[in-house]
DNA sequence: TATGAATGAGCATTCATTCAT
DNA sequence: GATGAATGAATGCTCATTCAT
C-alpha cells in the first residue's frame, strides 16, 4: 500500500473532520429529527460505527456541529481589525461583515433555528455559549469611539444593536424559500439584496446619527 | 347508543379539526420530521386512523397546519381597521400589531422556519401563498397617506419595509432561546422586549421621516 | 376471505398468545440476552412490531413469560387432589408431581436459572411472587397430617422442605448437559432418573419417618 | 521507557491471567450472550485486542473461563485429605467442603447452568470434562470404607450420592434470589442456611446408616 | 365515522472482530 | 506485546401507513 493510500485509511483526525463537516451538511440539511446517521456515514465516506467512536451519540455529534459552527463565527468576528477605522466606517463595515457571514454560511441559520426549536438544549450542554459574549467588544468599541466622538449618539446599548444588526441579515435568509414563495421575489438574489441592504444600513447611521433619546431609556 | 354518547363521539369537524391544532403544537414542538403521528392522534383524542381519513398523510396534515396558521394571520391583518387613521399613528398600530402578532402565535415561527429547512416544499403545494400578496395593501395604503401627506419619505417599497418590520420582530422570538443561552438575557420578557421595541419603533420612524434618499436606491 | 383464514389474521387474543409461547421458547434456547425479537416474531409467526405492539419492551416480554410459566406451575399445584389421601402416600404423589413438573417443562428451570443471573429483577417487577407462598399449604397440611398421626416427625419446616425436594428435582433437571458431559451419564434417562428418584424419595421418607431430632432445632 | 514502566506494560502473563480474571466476572454477572467483550477489556485493563490475541475469539474466552472454574473445583476437591478420617465423620467433612465451596465461589454456579443453557457445547470441546470423574474417587473412598466398618450401607452408587450432596448445596444458591423474592426468605443467609444444612446433613447420614434397600435396586 | 390490529421499512445504536502500526 | 482505528452485520425498537371490521 502507497503511502498516500495509507493516509486516506488511516487518518484519525482526518475521518473525525469528515464526520463533522457530513453531519453539518445533513443537520443543515433536516434538521436534527430529519438528519439520519447512515446519510452521515455515508457522506463522510466511512461507516456508522466510526460516528459513534468519535462522537458517541447522534444528539453529542449535533452538539459538536453546533460549537464548530459557532466557533467559526466567533473566530470571525474576533479576526475583525477596526480598532483604527473611523466609527462611521467602522459600523458600515461591521454590519457588512455580520450579513455577509450569514450569507456565506447558510448551515448557521438552520443550524441555529433547529437548536431554538429544541429550546436551545444542546447549546447549555456546550461550553461554547460562555466564547459567544466577549465578542460583542468589537460592537462595543466601535460604539464608544462614535459616542465619544460625537457622530453617534450615547448610551447605545451594545448588546440590544448587535440584535438589531442581526435580526436584519438574519431574517431575509432564514426565510428565503416562504418569502419568495408568497412574495414572488427572492430577497438573496444580489440586485435585491443590495438594495435591502442599502435601505438598511442607511436606517441603521440614520438611528445612531440621530441625537434625540436612546435605546436604554433616560 | 344514547343519543348523547353518538353525538360526543360523532363529530366529524370537531374531531378534525382537534386533529388539526394537535398537529400545530406537535410540528410546533418537534418540526416536521421530529413530530410523531401516534402522539398527534393522542393529543387529538383520537386514533391514528383518523388522521389519515381526514387529511391523508402527515405530508398532507402539514400542509393544511401551515395553511391554516398562515390564514389566521392573513386574517388578522385584513381585520386591521387603519384606513382613517393618521399615517404616522397607524404605522406605529401596524409594526406593534406584527411583533404582538409574532409573540402571540409562535407556533407560526416555528413552522415557518421548518418550512424553509424544507425549501417550501409544502407551501409551494398550497393555494394560501397567492393570499398573502394582497394582505401588503395594508402597509402600502400606510406609507402612501404617509408620502402623500409629505410626514413620510416617498419611494418606499412597501414590501422591503413588510421585511423590515418583520425582520425585527421575527427574530427576537425565532432566536429567543439560543439569544438567552448565550447572552444570558431573555428578549422575549415583558421589560426587555418593551425597551428592543421602543428603540425599533424610533429607528424605523426615523427612517421614514427622513428626507435623504430613499429605500429603492438614487 | 374463509372464515377460517380470517380467523388466522385478525385474532388478538391468538397472537398475543403465539407471541408469549414463542417468547418462551426463544428464553429457553438463549437466556433474555441470548434471545432475539426477530426470532421470536419469526417464530410467533407475526412481526416485531406487534410484539411492542402487546407487550411494551423485550424486558416486559421476558416478564410476561416468567409469570406466565410461575402461573402455570402454581396451577397445576393447586389443582393437586390429596386432601383425603393418607399422609405417607399423599407425600410421595407430592413429590412426583413435583419432579415430573420440572421434568416437562424444562422452560421453567431455563427462565428460573435467567432470573437468577439477574438477580430477580424482573420477578421484583411482577405481582406473580406473591402468589407463590400460598402454594406452600398443600405441603404443609401433608406434613401436618402425617405428624397428628404419628408417621412423620413433627416441627418440619414446609418451606424448607419444599426447597429440599424442589432441589433434588431440579438440580439433576438444570445440569442435565454437563452432568451427562463430565460423567457420560444422562440423568435424565428413564431407567437412570428412575434409580435416582427411587434413592431420593427413600432419603426423604426415611428422614420424615425418623424421631430423632427436627429440622428446626432443638 | 524505563525499566520499570516496561515492566508494567509489557506484563504477557498478568494480561492473560487479567483477561481471564474479567471475563469470567463478567460471563457470571450476564452469562455468555450478556457478557459484553469491551467490558471484560475494560475491567482487564487493557483493549479489546488484546483479548483476541491470548483467546482467539469470545467463545474461547468462555471456553477458558469455565475450564479455569472447573480446574480449580477439581484442584480443591483433589486437595483434600480424608484418608485417614473415619467415614462418618469424613463425609460430613466432605459434604460440607462441596455445599462451602459453591457458596465461595458462586461464578461457579452461574458459569455452569449458562453451560446447560448451551447444552454443554463449550464444555464439550474442552478436555477438562474428562478430569472430573476421578475426583469421584475421594467420595468413592469414604463410602467403601464406611461400608467395609458397617456403619454405611452397602452399593451406594457414588456418583449418583455426589449428585444428591450437590443438588442440596447447588439449588439453594442457584435459586438465591427467586426464592427470596418468592418465598420472602434468603436462603443463603449464615442462620437460615446452618439450618437447612443441618436438616439436610442429617438427612443425609440418615439415608447411609439406614439398612434397609440401596440406592441401585435388587 | 370510528377503531384495534397489522405491517415492512427504517431508526439510532452496539456487536464481535480485524486492520495497520 | 500492545494499541487506536476501522468495519459490517446485527440489535432492540419506532416509523408512517394500511387492513378489516
Amino acid at each position: 500500500m502507497t503511502k498516500e493510500s495509507s493516509m486516506i485509511k488511516r487518518n484519525p483526525e482526518g475521518t473525525r473532520r469528515r464526520i463533522l463537516d457530513a453531519a453539518t451538511e445533513e443537520f443543515r440539511l433536516g434538521g436534527y429529527a430529519g438528519a439520519r446517521v447512515d446519510c452521515i456515514a455515508k457522506r463522510a465516506e466511512t461507516n456508522e460505527r466510526m460516528l459513534y467512536y468519535y462522537f458517541g451519540s447522534k444528539k453529542k455529534l449535533f452538539i459538536a456541529a453546533l460549537e464548530h459552527t459557532y466557533d467559526a463565527f466567533i473566530a470571525a468576528q474576533s479576526a475583525l481589525q477596526l480598532a483604527g477605522v473611523p466609527p462611521e466606517e467602522a459600523i458600515v463595515l461591521y454590519i457588512r461583515f455580520i450579513w455577509d457571514y450569514y450569507a456565506a454560511h447558510p448551515e448557521m441559520i438552520r443550524l441555529v433555528n433547529n437548536e431554538n426549536l429544541h429550546h436551545a438544549e444542546h447549546l447549555r450542554e456546550s461550553t461554547i455559549r460562555t466564547s459567544f459574549m466577549p465578542v460583542i467588544g468589537v460592537l462595543e468599541d466601535i460604539l464608544m469611539r462614535g459616542a465619544a466622538s460625537g457622530v453617534f449618539r450615547a448610551q447605545v446599548d451594545p448588546l440590544r444593536f448587535y440584535l438589531t444588526i442581526s435580526a436584519l441579515g438574519y431574517y431575509v435568509l432564514s426565510n428565503r424559500y416562504t418569502l419568495a414563495e408568497t412574495f414572488g421575489r427572492d430577497f438573496m438574489q444580489p440586485d435585491e439584496r443590495a438594495l435591502v441592504q442599502l435601505a438598511h444600513t442607511e436606517m441603521l447611521l440614520g438611528y445612531l446619527r440621530s441625537a434625540v433619546g436612546n435605546s436604554t431609556g433616560p
